[in-house]
DNA sequence: TCTTAGCACTCTCATCGCGAGACTGCTAAA
DNA sequence: TTTAGCAGTCTCGCGATGAGAGTGCTAAGA
């Protein structure tokens, strides 16, 4: 992979840049043509069957024009591109809307779904906050209707969940509020594991339930796939030509559904790597089938230790990296800004 | 609309029937060899072509075979289709999975979208419980990080909201109880008319923040646009042959992402009804354009008067509707009653 | 050694024509 | 009122054809 000369180097970006955008086999006299190149289209072909040879480009038959391969996306993506900066107006724009909503991360996320959406013209995927180690911090119980209580939970991270209990007998409010509070003394601060230890001790009746519900809620919130994944923009990336037929379409529909593919692909890369920022994903990487013709570009939100999530967008393997890059870290990057915001104040 | 002899009613349910099931343009040998009529063809052809005079059929172009139309599938949804119960082994195996479930209602939800989507093979809308006239029920503070604070709400319903605040100083959990209880004496039982008149009589600065949060909220709570609404199977849909051209399958993705569009249609049809059950919405019924190729099956769940939402199945015209119909109802049904369960316990 | 002009060659794509096949509509008889 | 028979019509698939686009190669020039 190494030797490319300057204007190899040249030609590649030039030719990726411009089958992103016309998303036709790109022939070396459009290249000259287009970008008022001083050299010649002979010239540019000799370095075309170059980059061929060494698997960078492909054509899709005898005498049509080339476009780039996986491997080329990606020297593209790792040597060629620039990162360019989202405007600055749109900067502007995007945090407007940001310190609009309401101060709720449920809402930060659908927004930046939304957002991602938009300015990337491709689907675009976020998943919820998730703690690594969750540790309880705070309780509150609510009596709902008859023995029926709601549970609500504070974890050190900020998260917070809730779950509805059926007890053995009526409570009045007082009371739920006392139990709150002896859960808060016996167990706050502890993790999974520290909880099922306190619980052998218990055999109180209203608390040993209480106790058992809170390390159930605990346990759950450590597994990766829970709340619901946001979701937008897929009527974008239908509108790209490389979904026409209909086959592609659905196969790359089945990815957006897929949770357990989605889990795997994150807690592979952008949780499960030491070097934060942006990933990008090209055609799944040869790990994942489903997503051979797709690309991904992820960040995680949020901090390590703290509550993580992931934010990304997915969209052909022509698809605009520089913009979706850049879109992709500033929306990453404004929300972990919002989140540690809302857990200092 | 009158007068379709009792033959003509047989060849137009079997016509649907046998079109849903192949997709192609029914032909009137082919009706009578598959169902082994006892009169021929021509008597078939004959019917056919009264049929189309009424509107109810069409040819692709001459000399094809047959397709109904929206008037024809609308005939056959409100008078020829029986409606089959959903299996019994199938009502007990999703019962179960319900009762697997833990006890919220946003799980319930998101296994309602899975749910209709894998038994009627097509595409499927949740919305989220709403409540029409919310009232508060009970309120909890909890302190999560220096002056910021979780405010939890039970409305009537039993619908819970959360919001997180920065208060003007920081108290302490127990100074944050005193406050939760003063908000539940006060202002318990109110909904947001009477709220907004006692918050002008208020000024003490941590209480007046509380109660306009709280007003705030329960505002929020009224609007029907709030929360994630559940989809399911695009795959199942994009499966379809009509949506082999990706300009339908993208007009149709649309339409699914489109909040503003559903919600509309939920309240004109589901919300605003006086007849309850299951609404079946062919081709937009010239209402909705987007939806020109689409069928649309919903219903509502919970109680009027109480939380509601509701559950539906998107799929192309040739979808089945009897089908669709019965396994609609059954979720819906399900969900009332164990929201209603729930509630009582 | 690198670049370039020129040219033959290859392959796609759109178009056309043609024949087979599928159904229908109509007519006339039962 | 139903049915058999038949002519007529339209789609669809197939192969041929020709234009156009773009390449690879060769040989000359820098």
């Amino acid at each position: 992979m190494k030797g490319l000369s300057e204007r190899q180097n040249l030609v590649l970006a030039l030719l990726v840049r411009d089958y992103i955008e016309s998303a036709e086999p790109i022939s070396s006299g459009r290249l000259v043509d287009r970008f008022q190149l001083d050299f010649s289209s002979a010239t540019v072909r000799n370095d075309m069957a170059i980059l061929e040879d060494m698997g960078l480009l492909y054509q899709p038959y005898t005498s049509a024009g080339r476009i780039p391969t996986k491997s080329g996306y990606r020297y593209y993506v790792q040597r060629l591109m620039g990162e360019d900066q989202l405007p600055q107006h749109i900067q502007e724009m995007i945090r407007h809307q940001f310190y609009q909503a309401r101060n709720a991360v449920d809402d930060w996320l659908s927004l930046s779904a939304s957002v991602l959406a938009q300015h990337s013209q491709v689907a675009s995927i976020v998943t919820p906050l998730h703690t690594d180690k969750a540790r309880l911090k705070q309780t509150a119980l609510l009596s709902t209707r008859g023995r029926q209580v709601l549970m609500v939970l504070v974890l050190n991270s900020g998260e917070v969940h809730q779950q509805t209990m059926v007890l053995d007998e009526t409570y009045s409010q007082a009371d739920l509020a006392n139990f709150a509070d002896q859960i808060n003394n016996l167990a706050g601060g502890m993790n999974v594991v520290e909880l099922s230890k306190l619980e052998v001790g218990i055999s109180q009746k209203p608390l040993k339930d209480l106790l058992a519900t809170v390390s159930q809620i605990i346990a759950g919130s450590e597994i990766l796939s829970t709340g619901e994944i946001y979701r937008d923009g897929l009527a974008n990336m239908l509108s790209e030509p490389e979904f026409a037929e209909s086959d592609k379409a659905k196969q790359t529909l089945g990815v957006f559904e897929d949770r357990v593919m989605l889990d795997d692909l994150l807690s592979r890369t952008v949780f499960d790597n030491e070097t934060p920022g942006v990933h990008v994903i090209i055609g799944g990487e040869d790990t994942w089938e489903q997503l051979e013709d797709c690309s991904l570009i992820i960040a995680s939100y949020g901090s390590i230790g703290h509550a993580m999530g992931a934010v990304g967008i997915l969209g052909p393997l022509r698809m605009s990296y520089s913009r979706g890059v850049s879109t992709v870290r500033f929306v990453s990057d404004l929300i972990s800004e919002l989140i540690s915001e809302s857990m200092l104040s």
